[in-house]
DNA sequence: TGGCTATTTGGCTATATTGCCAAATATATT
DNA sequence: AATATATTTGGCAATATAGCCAAATAGCCA
């Protein structure tokens, strides 16, 4: 049942995989007001250069962002628009869950 | 700017960071249809009742499942129901993905 | 209680991921 | 061509993850 169709739950979970690191989603995120090169993402986030550089490409090979080089610079942008509802979504699940152990806790 | 929130992205991260694993992403599809026990799902598996478990445990810790004990046998299911919805919307990304380098190839 | 079944936990090894640094590459400017 | 800047790549050490087995735990029934 499952052997069967690893491959495409492997390709699929690809996706996830890119989104799991709490700097590739902070850089969706940001991706989702415009394109950004590296270096304004690097400015963002704190991290070497070349470790911003290597998280993009986890993102662009899942098929989450697309680069685009004008002159010096790297632009990258969102390709997989879908993915800009995950976070809102899962956002609201904890703030729910989070709401719930309160009331819990008060009860 | 990332690092004030940081715990924020760490935490909606967990999320995908849970379904990023064919295994893991699988369960999920399966519960969607309806809450199953361990052995039900490691019958699917063809993965050690262990992994499996720990599996849950991953997908638990997330919030993206609950699990509820019922005589011998726990029983998952979804808790997060709108994560059933990421899996349709990237298999459609992929699948357009495909379908371009497929043309791109034929032009 | 003792035995049976389902699940979880601990522990181990193999593998994958993260982040830095240094070096390579690419493009623009002088 | 030489220099400067932006990005990528290679390589390393530290840490995290996945899988199995064995053992512990929990609930049922005789």
């Amino acid at each position: 049942m499952f052997r069967k169709s690893r491959a495409h739950y492997e390709k699929r979970s690809q996706v996830f995989k890119a989104l799991a690191h709490p700097a590739r989603l902070f850089m969706v995120e940001q991706l989702a007001a415009g394109e950004k090169c590296v270096c304004e993402l690097t400015a963002m986030l704190d991290l070497d250069t070349s470790t911003v550089s290597k998280h993009l490409s986890v993102l662009k090979n899942a098929g989450v962002v697309s680069d685009e080089k004008r002159g010096l610079l790297v632009y990258y942008s969102i390709k997989m628009t879908c993915v800009l509802g995950f976070s809102s979504c899962v956002q609201k699940s904890l703030d729910e869950e989070a709401r719930e152990h309160l009331s819990a806790a008060t009860a």
